[in-house]
DNA sequence: AATGGTGTTCGACGATGCCGAAAGGTTCGC
DNA sequence: GCGAACCTTTCGGCATCGTCGAACACCATT
């Protein structure tokens, strides 16, 4: 690990997260350096338009590279690429928005966002990022992780992001469970009030996950009620809580479709396994 | 400037920039140095997923941090803020898709696109990057910068895009000339054959231009032919060459309301101009 | 099996970046 | 208007840290 660019990183990082724009003394104190040896690596980091400085106030924000290096991203990015055909479809079929995500670290970034196929003013939410936890397209991909990285994903910081999102060990790893059993992740107004996800793993070679795919929008609209109880007499006790049947085929459609086309199963234990359903 | 830091960012921008994939030995040649520390180097920048290896080929591409990265610059961008409300009024009033870019090293960056008010499919094209000689956006910018840069502007490398692309130094004088008379930067296919822009210069505080907002399409829809000759035997020698006059305007008034925004004119030589043109 | 090409590790040399202290500059409060 | 307190920036010596040659392990071809 090279001491002076993993520091620049870190600088990087807390421009990134945070007030969108620091001065110099603030900066070394988030990552605890002295304020010469931020100032220097600002400089550096400022000549490759990777930060910028105010010039008025002599803050520094991230600089215009960024994006620049961003967009080439998301333009070799083959999942990305992949996505593009099946989404279309499914964000049709299902006539809700569409996102494609992958991992970084214990958040997932948007890669691909297809609008709901209405007239309706909606922002693009590619190159955001969710905590891993509190989406279903998170949940999706950290359960087909390998062990160790699914402890390390457990490990991080449960945030809770509304009153409704599971934030305990115990609760996110039946959470994982369940998604395992049934190959469909489902997320109820865990990261947005009034807004549910529906989500599939998205497999590439090796069959290891890529990143996951799936519905974002209303939960009355994603969400039916669980299955009839016994006790019909306490209608008001049922809650929205199961994706609509075909809505969530339509997801694992779209996310066998995709690992498909980036080459899942191959010379792997599961590699059978997604043939046959498919 | 920090040596290894330099160095790292010359590798994101190598990797930025060329095939998404590469391997160390590729890179090591492009950047000049061996490849041990090429590795290193890597390694840094993987563990906070600024690039990413592939885990079958063992070569290397941007990683999902940079997205991350580039989403954080994007909203923290006040420039891109301010232009939100005005550009959608601009599209909607132009018919036209509308960019809001600003000037990083040789090239333009797309900040902000509102897609053409129609129903067709169109991409999203925030974050590509246009060399500054071959777009409206990047003459507007240009024209106003101080001398120095101007000058160091003119000197990058001056690569046709087009047939039409101009690429003489003494063209561009010419057109930057004209750009800073009529307040008004055009282009006729210079960047994409069927395409042309029109755009004028964002003030930030200072009276610095802060970038750039224009339209962009097709060019018998942006531009007419040339004032009425006297020879008018010749139609077919007219040539598209003027913006339409009221989408002209239309782009001046949304530039000065974004500058307004910006709080631009503000003890400035500049300021006074500017507010009396307001 | 041999070969050329990978990506990776090791270690010693010496250049290089780190940080304490002090210098410009600006914005407050008085 | 003045002084004080903050900011960002510069300087220089010490020791650390990064660099690169050579050798390693590995894979796909030949």
């Amino acid at each position: 690990m090279i001491q002076s660019v993993d520091r620049a990183a870190r600088i990087l990082a807390v421009l990134g997260s945070g007030p969108p724009r620091l001065g110099v003394t603030e900066i070394a104190d988030r990552v605890g350096l002295a304020k010469p040896t931020v100032h220097g690596l600002l400089r550096t980091l400022e000549h490759h338009d990777l930060v910028a400085q105010d010039p008025d106030t002599g803050k520094y924000s991230l600089g215009p590279g960024v994006v620049s290096l961003g967009n080439s991203f998301l333009g070799g990015s083959e999942l990305r690429a992949r996505s593009l055909r099946w989404t279309e479809v499914l964000a049709r079929k299902a006539g809700e928005a569409v996102w494609v995500a992958t991992l970084s670290g214990p958040r997932v970034i948007v890669l691909h966002h297809v609008f709901r196929p209405d007239d309706t003013v909606q922002i693009l939410e590619v190159g955001a990022t969710v905590p891993w936890h509190a989406c279903a397209l998170g949940h999706a991909i950290v359960a087909h992780l390998p062990t160790a990285e699914q402890a390390r994903a457990l490990a991080s910081d449960l945030v809770p992001l509304t009153g409704r999102t599971r934030t305990t060990k115990a609760a996110l790893r039946r959470a994982l469970a369940q998604v395992r059993r049934q190959g469909l992740a489902v997320e109820d107004q865990e990261a947005t009030v009034g807004d549910a996800g529906i989500a599939a793993p998205i497999f590439g070679r090796d069959s290891v996950v890529a990143g996951a795919v799936g519905l974002v929008g209303p939960a009355d609209q994603l969400l039916v009620p669980a299955e009839a109880e016994p006790d019909l007499d306490r209608p008001d006790a049922a809650h929205p809580d199961v994706p609509r049947p075909e809505l969530g085929r339509a997801v694992q459609d779209a996310a066998r479709a995709i690992s498909r086309d980036l080459g899942a199963g191959r010379g792997s234990p599961l590699g059978p396994v997604l043939s046959a359903l498919s």
